[in-house]
DNA sequence: CTGCGTATATTCGTCTACGAATAACGGAGG
DNA sequence: CCTCCGTTATTCGTAGACGAATATACGCAG
């Protein structure tokens, strides 16, 4: 078990606003939220309790105290430990140096693209295309609007993101223009798969429509 | 729910295998693993037998029967169904489609850059592009023998994750030569806010080393 | 002052991922 | 002929992710 004791990458972003202040769970989200790292990372704030408590478990963090504001429920105050210093330089270090990982699904999309027909493809590659172009447009604005309050030295997983989404954007309308040209060099191959039909789907049969028997 | 009823990608890849010809589970496994979908996807075989089991509950893909070799333990034989030919169109022209959902985890580590000292930052960075030039080099020369046995239609997932490593790495390079020289402008800050500590770390504390109490 | 929408703050139960363990067979080498 | 080992093939337990539900406070329109 090489691995991180706690691998939700949530976790990091805990790490990181604690390292500022301490601060109560309700509060984390609301920071994180605020500084727009869930714009990139796709935060599942459902996971924020486990996860807190995960790091506390581990000794990353602890409880300071408890605050009581109201008759509010009382909320339990975190601050960072010298252990979650270390995992947090230590895990970002790791991010910053090691790459792989990076779980792109257009991948998984583009290795089951003779599952369609080239036309079909084409089409949904120019859907890509506008949607890549206008989310780059989006980024592109937020950035030049951030750039006159935050220091850029913040902003710079939105340039990576959209440095990565620009060329995305040239290669995808680069495949579907080559594909549209028909200068593609397996079409007819490609053509005659899909004549072929699924042929995995012999005999079609009853299919089941809900829940099979257990 | 819109979600997907099985949403592990190890179900596209198991629908994909089956849409060819029916086979069983351990089968699937060495195919998916011989057209090298596993390279750039990174397949966790402990899931198989779940997702294939989730996919024949959810009607994708149902049993045709058993296979006996030997005294081996008998083999359940799989075949995908129309609903299972539908889900993979579907799933495949939602991911080729719609962009979104890409959690690269460079992302969370240049989100949190501030909590190294430029110095590593620019070591860790190197070291990025080290391993990211030698990763790209063997896509790269692994492309080219391919390219020789397999049509190009096969590799399209390949030339993209190319295309995204030679993006990221001219990227990550340029961010690196911009913190050496010192051209960045918010070097200043960055090292005050480095000198100032962790200010979340009021109270070092005995921070309590293995598993706190319960 | 009374009801309603919104922000605050947290809990719980379900479902899934997947590491690790298991076990039989085939063949290579002694 | 034995035994070791790599491949085939599958099961299971546990940790964790996260959707959905819950509950209370606050501010403001009527």
């Amino acid at each position: 078990m090489a691995a991180r004791k706690v691998g939700n990458l949530l976790g990091l972003a805990v790490l990181a606003v604690l390292a500022e202040r301490p601060m109560h769970r309700y509060e984390m989200a609301s920071v994180i939220r605020s500084r727009g790292k869930d714009r990139q990372l796709a935060v599942k704030w459902g996971s924020l309790y486990t996860v807190v408590d995960n790091l506390a478990r581990h000794g990353f963090i602890a409880v300071v105290g408890t605050d009581r504001d109201g008759a509010r429920p009382e909320r339990t105050i975190y601050r960072i430990t010298e252990a979650g210093v270390g995992e947090l330089q230590d895990w970002a270090a790791q991010l910053l140096a090691e790459p792989g990982g990076a779980a792109d699904p257009l991948v998984a999309g583009l290795s089951v693209l003779p599952a369609l027909s080239p036309e079909t493809a084409i089409d949904l590659l120019g859907r890509r295309v506008d949607a890549l172009a206008e989310q780059a447009a989006d980024v592109r604005s937020q950035l030049v609007r951030d750039a006159q309050h935050v220091p850029r030295m913040f902003l710079i997983e939105d340039e990576y993101a959209l440095a990565q989404l620009d060329a995305q954007l040239a290669w995808v309308r680069g495949l579907r223009d080559e594909l549209a040209a028909g200068t593609f060099p397996d079409l007819a191959e490609w053509r005659r798969l899909q004549a072929a039909g699924m042929p995995g789907l012999d005999a079609p049969g009853p299919h089941d429509d809900e829940e099979a028997q257990p």
